[in-house]
DNA sequence: CGTGAACGTGAGAGCGCTCTCATAGGATGG
DNA sequence: CCATCCTATGAGAGCGCTCTCACGTTCACG
């Protein structure tokens, strides 16, 4: 690090100039081109560890026309609905799948309508090399206008159309899986709380729980489903309107973690014992399902996984233009605590 | 949107052709310069609307020497560790700020030694205009290196050190006003769950504590403090130990809503009544307060305008790159629920 | 020993923009 | 009526980089 002749950060004619070759041979150095001879190659490495030198985006980005950034979108409202850490796990993910690809992450948060036109008019500006859209809701039309305009889309969770690559996780085997793990625990009447049915993994985990019940011959009828609204305060409420319509049920499979809090508060309230009485299995895993009194049984996701992938599959639409859009549907795995104990 | 010559985005070189002036007076108009003719601006601004103009930010960066983008660095440990929503409250804050100034944001999130050093580079190359640093754990150097290098810099959180910009929330002023609270409501044994005591809201939130029971001509003796990690699991062990050592206590302010959360699990089990018994009060106002039974009386803290004053700030350090370094320290609130109902 | 391929390197154009400087009018003042 | 100043506009350089093309070597092969 030293002997800057201008000031300001070194360029590439500097570092020519110190290891006595031309602009061009730097470049190549610089970007890993094959075809330099050894001897020049170690001479432009450490002029460019002289001058520490880094190249400029923007110098490399006007020529190249790649950004070599990716945006990330994330709707208000998806920041905030849960209250396990999805939102930071999915970046993390992402974040993680990026560092190796000297890619930068650039986050776009639409504050409710309106603010959605200037994401799209900078996405549409090519200001990104592609995009990550997590958890649009319902009939966004975002990932088809870009998909128009020719700019690589992901989108996080199953959009309800088609044709748009995505990344999801299997909500519906996740349903079944619990919903399975409470019969195995000879539970018979087997309610759920479902999510809004306008989300798809509202939907998803509702027919993961419908298909599990007919597939073993019992199937359920409407007295056993109660819709909420992923949140803890409408878990207890759907909790207290299904101990008041069926009381005889043994068992709760709740599409979110925090509705199964809310589940388990409702029935100490009546004085339900969990597990003896009713059974109970969230979805999430959430870090707060383990520490809930008794602790929650729960589906958990691979939250990072899916930022991964989804970084995975964009990078892949970067590279291949063409092709048929892919989909990735992510494993979920049960993991057993107190609140379902056999009975 | 029409008749473009080429492919890909329109040039300024376009809009010129079109509306039969230069370049220059384009750019003029584009960036609001004043000294332009009534005539020709809306010439220009009708060939700007006709060919869909948007500047190229690659090029304007390169003249400029300006990237037009931020850095929010946000270290893995801080985006996971609070169970409420913190870490997406604050980038909606950023991001709002961030709205009318026609800055990116670029998140870093470094995960783990070693991969700060990515970061650091990352900022030291000068790829953003400044960066935005949120609670990062004690002694990081990062701050210091990067204001050395000159790059403008805000913390969010109070630095350990000083001579840099922060933003922080009133944690001693809203300690105090969980005390006072429950010295008010005619509780006499005041025990607290503070947070770690290397972390700044550890620290002060304690500080704040320990002041307001010393004004109150009580001071509190180390019997009824206890130390955790912001979390559930720690807030209940903490608990536990408190209800062994000092079982006359009357009253518990925990330094974040998890923990007190996690305390309130505790004395449910060693059958203390809450409010009757023992009066609880967290911090942080997390969304689970409410729904806590009984619901969590805590301090509020307005983690949004923390954001939006960090970048506020960051934009004055980016334009004034003298003066002193300025600091910000937001007020709290009580939310009084039913924890801490009086006596 | 000539021919051509393969390889390493340099020269130079140009990406889209901003900004300085020059210039053409028109208004102003003596 | 000419010198002066201002205003609106254009010409052109150049930001730092990549990439194509051309060139000079070297080496294998007939």
């Amino acid at each position: 690090m030293a002997q800057r002749t201008g000031s300001g950060p070194a360029t590439l004619e500097q570092v020519a100039l110190l290891a006595r070759v031309s602009r061009a041979t730097v470049s190549r150095v610089v970007n890993g081109d094959q075809r330099v001879g050894e001897t020049t190659r170690q001479a432009v490495e450490s002029a460019v560890k002289e001058l520490g030198y880094v190249p400029n985006r923007a110098a490399r980005s006007l020529v190249t026309r790649r950004s070599d950034s990716i945006a990330v979108v994330i709707p208000e409202p998806t920041a905030q609905l849960f209250g396990d850490p999805f939102f930071p796990r999915v970046l993390r993910g992402i974040s993680d799948a990026l560092a190796d690809e000297e890619l930068a992450l650039v986050l776009l948060m639409p504050q409710g309508r309106g603010d959605e036109a200037r994401v799209e008019r900078y996405l549409a500006a090519g200001h990104t090399d592609g995009a990550l859209l997590v958890s649009l809701h319902g009939s966004d039309p975002l990932p088809r206008d870009l998909q128009r305009r020719g700019i690589p889309v992901v989108v996080g969770g199953r959009p309800p159309g088609s044709g748009i690559p995505y990344v999801d996780v299997d909500n519906r085997g996740g349903a079944a899986a619990a919903v399975e793990h409470l019969l195995a625990g000879n539970r018979r009447q087997v309610a759920t709380i479902a999510g809004p049915q306008d989300m798809p993994p509202g939907a998803d985990r509702l027919a993961g729980y419908h298909e599990t019940l007919a597939r073993a011959g019992m199937p359920a009828g409407d007295r056993l489903i109660e819709v909420a609204d992923f949140t803890l305060e409408g878990g207890r409420a759907a909790m207290e309107r299904l101990l008041e319509r069926a009381p005889e049920m043994d068992a709760v499979f709740a599409a979110s973690d925090l509705m199964a809090l809310g589940a388990l508060d409702a029935l100490a309230a009546a004085g339900r014992r969990v597990p003896h009485d009713v059974a109970v299995v969230g979805f999430d895993d959430s870090p707060l399902a383990a520490s809930a009194r008794p602790a929650l049984s729960s589906i958990r996701q691979p939250t990072e996984e899916m930022g991964r992938e989804m970084t995975r599959l964009l990078l892949h639409g970067m590279r291949n233009a063409d092709g048929p859009p892919r989909r990735v549907i992510l494993d979920t795995s049960l993991v057993i605590r107190q609140s379902s104990a056999p009975m």
